[in-house]
DNA sequence: ATTGACCTTACCATGATGGGAAGGTCTATC
DNA sequence: GATAGACCTTCCCATCATGGTAAGGTCAAT
């Protein structure tokens, strides 16, 4: 199996391939005699495990130590527990913070009325210069 | 005053005043005869208008469009709404991706034992080993 | 043999920020 | 004055994950 063929098979671009191959994430494959790259369906297996896990928010580090513990026959299953865990908090916070903004900016936003006078609560708010934003 | 008290005084690095002065977010300032940035209160409150901006999460490029808003006088509110109501539009969307990532997590964390067995639904989810992670 | 689709490496770009080096300047103290 | 330390200047590099592009090699079908 080509490159573009394990891509499509797996859902990783060909260049993503390479670059988690160049950082280390995968084990380089066997190449042919003309230097192209070899993929079976065992790498296509961790390319897809791989990309689930980017596409739940686990960094490259983070997919790393999940690969290494998948990978290891003998692991304990709370090490998976406990990056997840982490993890979940991690994105709770984040989701926090954007709830934050979004309530802010809807403050505003209910605030302006819109039309073309140059007064607009949203850009003072920006510029600092009243004294509350929230509060009705 | 230095840029390293525009900077205390506005909240933004030193690092990137310099910064958006480069990309043109804000005008050079006057210097003086040995080469030093020279900033006065105007400066200050335009960079205390862009840390507010960056803090709700607008990027550089939104808050280059409101800061120019905002220096138009003759702007009208209308145009900041829908700056506005796009970006929480966009936070939104990226506050249910998350929220998405931390259900399907719960829920793989809720069905690992997390003790020493080599079995780990987390990872068995990862490899899409099994038929369905959701739906209890 | 030619064509077009694929592969290879190598370099550059993103967005917003931080770090550091090498060198110049200002201020306070001796 | 001189010296020390805190500041300033520019320039380059790193992040994180991904995409693009260019120059050149290879494969399969016509």
């Amino acid at each position: 199996m080509n490159i573009g063929q394990a891509a499509d098979a797996s859902g990783v671009s060909a260049k993503m391939i390479r670059y988690y191959e160049q950082i280390g994430l995968i084990r380089p494959p066997s190449r042919t005699g003309s230097n192209y790259r070899v993929y079976g369906s065992d790498e296509v297996h961790v390319l897809r495990f791989i990309r689930r896990s980017r596409t739940l928010g686990f960094s490259i580090e983070e997919t790393s130590a999940l690969l290494a513990l998948w990978q290891d026959k003998t692991r304990a299953s709370g090490e998976v527990r406990d990056i997840a865990s982490e993890h979940i908090s991690a994105l709770e916070t984040k989701i926090a913070e954007l709830e934050s903004m979004v309530g802010t900016l809807k403050h505003l936003v209910h605030c302006c009325q819109g039309d073309n006078r140059p007064d607009c609560p949203i850009l003072d708010d920006l510029a600092g210069t009243h004294s509350k934003t929230k509060g009705h």
